[in-house]
DNA sequence: AAATTTACTTGATAATGTCAACCATTTTGA
DNA sequence: TCAAAATGGTTGACATTATCAAGTAAATTT
């Protein structure tokens, strides 16, 4: 089997949610959080109030990119940061209204950029795809 | 379904991929291609003779990161520019014995990382997922 | 044969990613 | 229990990758 494809093919698809995303997210990313961005507000929604260093192990990217993003969109007032009660180390991330607002418009997106990247497939398929993806990946928690 | 759950999914894939590939290639990577010089050359491999244009196409690259990509392995010897018979304006691109070389090296590294990756599936659901990406990803030539 | 389109290049700049060094807290373990 | 190591986060510096606009030359259209 090809599995030096399965990369490359990869690849593509994720280059083409970005491209997709990217053209209909223009007019509407009014506060500039780009695709990256947007991102990390997705993935904060989904756990948060999450430490930065675990939203660094679900993204899979540098603590030290992550710690400029996260300022970034809370200096744009779409993120909050609260001190770890537990740990006086961590700080914990969470969702402001604001940033409720955009992930909202987000998914949106992503949604209908997703749907039409797959409309090729059933839904069963489309099923089947992520539950793949995600049999493959849930494990290896390793960076 | 969450569709907007597969963009994440297949991002995290991707960063595993690019993480793997990273630290067994450092090594390797004796001339400093890096990955997406290393996915270009892969492109290439499979497509060869293959004009600018098209390989920008397959990658989802814009056409300009692409010239210089490719400017960079020429320097470095790993792939050949020739004039395209048909058309004056081309330029077909096809990879020298050092290019392959390279390659092969990059394949057996690739590879390895997405069986590693893959690893909780079994073979039949690698296949799956592989023909189902490629479904999905197949009609969409529209950039 | 003029006007468009296409293939590619160049320039400029933005966005992302990587690496190493550095605090301040926890946690380990001798 | 207390020094050493590990962890969570930040900063600095830099490399790679991505985007956009503008331009050249060859093809295509009309």
């Amino acid at each position: 089997m090809e599995r030096v494809q399965i990369a490359r093919t990869v690849d593509g698809f994720m280059r083409r949610l970005h491209a997709g995303v990217h053209e209909k997210a223009q007019v509407q990313d009014r506060e500039r959080v780009g695709p990256f961005g947007g991102m990390v507000l997705m993935a904060i929604e989904e756990f948060q109030p999450v430490p930065l260093h675990l939203l660094v192990e679900h993204m899979r990217r540098d603590k030290s990119q992550m710690t400029r993003a996260v300022q970034q969109l809370e200096n744009k007032g779409l993120i909050a940061r609260a001190p770890s009660q537990s740990d006086g180390r961590a700080v914990l991330l969470s969702l402001t209204d604001k940033g409720n607002e955009i992930v909202s418009e987000l998914q949106a997106i992503v949604g209908e950029v997703v749907e039409s990247q797959l409309s090729p497939l059933t839904f069963d398929e489309q099923k089947k795809l992520l539950s793949l993806l995600n049999k493959a990946i849930v494990p290896g928690s390793q960076l």
